[in-house]
DNA sequence: CTGTTAGCGCTTTCAT
DNA sequence: ATGAAAGCGCTAACAG
């Protein structure tokens, strides 16, 4: 059915080599007379022969592929952590193997495990769900796991994310300074490491300022622009005077943006509302978004030359985490 | 440094069975002592084997693996487009293997081969730009080739795309069925095949209309915002009286209506603006764009299937075509 | 029903 | 500087 390829043995035999000689030229390793060597790839070169990487893999145990899960690639966040990762990947001759998981636990698991078998080289698991203890058997029984958008866990070669925390606490005092004071966090769905981390970022800076009982508010919701609209139609119909929206990213800002249209509220002369990630979202609606930025390539390439230093013999756990930056637009200015 | 993975062996010894048996309990091939495959089994859990794909593969010539080349996976289009893929391919088992490209055709290349020599059994080449009788070589030399958003070629297992030609047509129609007859047609950069079909697709619109010379007019541009705005924004300077600028797709759509804005031209009372693509953007901008809506999971869903066939035996050449839709909002009612 | 033998295509010893 | 032999982990083909 498909056309036989071709092998080391033919190469072998059509220069009048043995299959050990035509090993070397291809990985550069040993001495080897130029002669032979110019030979060799001469015919490797007639014949259009290209080495088969599963027979390689089998031997060497490395695949140069590395597993990346995500949540979902259609969420434009993910999207562009994965385009980082893959520039990155590719730069060092390594490829990716994709998986989805709705950030589903068993969808997780079985990613990992799917993924696994195909022997890769390493992994990059965005934004996991799972309970930490269990993520720490998964890492402790296999090498080389770098986490997104995770703290590090024990076994894991490390983690990168965004400081979700201080982005969190640069938007709140810049809603502060603005003279808003009554705030509500529209906080997402709870139970991720990113959730935790701004809601601690909220927490804090609320405290900092000091402001009176009842003016910081926390709802949650889900993390979509209908979780956004309904959690934002809610707090404008039972909280009339509220003065600034911070939401848990983009999608539920945009959300919120279509509330306050609703509500007649007015952005952001009545209603200050800012988003998070900077995704290409946020420049495109109408005011555009203030929202804090994450640098989502960044996290994808960063995530991967840990591996990639992992893998080249590098030790010890890194935890890298990008500085997230307030971006001022005209809804929140 | 990795933890020495279990073989089958291993299995084997401790199960007091061959390999053999072990591998036709895996894989349910040859009937087996329901007993002996208890025993295996019980085995298998206790050690905690998990078969190693990759010697499979090696033997079998299957990898359960497709590879997915995509321009850029940050282009909400195409992540829609891989995920259709990616969700099609884990219900059957399959992985997805993705590369970017950026439509650089050195990188297309590079990309397929560098998926080629990972023996992944078929792939799916999405809007390339290389030319044709390039591709029909390669999917000549290389089985299993679906391609995405282009016309079949020679050798191709087949193509699935959207019917770019009819969508088009549908928004001049709808353009012509209000009354607008001076229409710009913002045709983002040649050269690609969707390019051609929605280029088509104006034409023939405009010729059954038999419009006036000059009412309708083409004007090439940068596939994205900027592009859109700064052809736009041209037309308006140029061309006090155009009705409507239909867009080769929503990023283009969106940069045309910052444009209208600037221009003081209200959307849609002085100026119709139709997208492309129904992305996640067009019901998101303000006012929300009318657009050509294109299945993009179900053109990633459908290739996959389209190739997963073929791996099981299905010939001839297919050439799926899905309709496009439009879906008519605010920008132009 | 189950075991034995061979071999997938490559690299790693160990010779020469 | 080059070759021969062995083996990675698995399955296909043939025995029994």
């Amino acid at each position: 059915m498909r056309a036989p390829r071709i092998t080391i043995s033919d190469v072998a035999r059509e220069a009048k080599v043995s299959t050990q000689t035509v090993s070397r030229v291809l990985n550069g390793k040993g001495e080897i007379r130029p002669e032979t060597r110019e030979h060799v790839l001469a015919v490797i070169d007639r014949l259009g022969y290209r080495p088969n990487a599963l027979a390689r893999s089998l031997v060497t145990n490395r695949t140069a592929t590395v597993g990346v899960i995500v949540p979902d690639i259609g969420n434009p966040f993910f999207a562009d952590v994965v385009r980082g990762a893959e520039d990155t990947a590719r730069e060092h001759g390594f490829n990716v193997l994709l998986c989805n998981t709705d950030q589903i636990p068993e969808r997780e698991e079985s990613a990992f495990l799917a993924i696994e078998d195909k022997w890769v080289d390493g992994i990059i698991l965005c934004a996991s769900r799972l309970p930490d203890e269990r993520l720490a058997q998964l890492t402790r029984r296999r090498q080389g796991v770098v986490l997104v958008s995770h703290e590090p866990v024990e076994g894991a070669v490390g983690a990168v994310r965004a400081d979700d925390e201080a982005g969190t606490m640069q938007a709140v005092q810049h809603l502060l300074a603005r003279g808003r004071r009554r705030i509500t966090f529209l906080a997402g769905k709870p139970g991720g490491p990113s959730h935790r981390a701004r809601l601690r970022g909220f927490e804090r800076a609320i405290l900092a300022a000091a402001l009176e009982p009842g003016e910081a508010q926390v709802q949650y919701c889900v993390s979509n622009p209908t979780g956004g609209y309904l959690a934002a139609r809610d707090v404008l119909d039972t909280r009339r005077d509220v003065e600034a929206l911070l939401c848990f990213n983009d999608l539920v800002a945009i959300g919120a943006l279509r509330a306050c249209v609703e509500a007649k509220q007015t952005v952001p002369e009545d209603v200050y509302v800012i988003g998070f990630d900077d995704s290409i979202l946020a420049s495109m609606v109408q005011p555009q978004l203030t929202t804090v930025r994450r640098p989502k390539q960044e996290v994808g390439a960063r995530a991967m030359e840990l591996l990639l230093d992992y893998l080249n013999g590098s030790t010890g756990q890194h935890d890298i985490v990008l500085p997230a930056k307030l971006v001022i637009r005209a809804s929140a200015p």
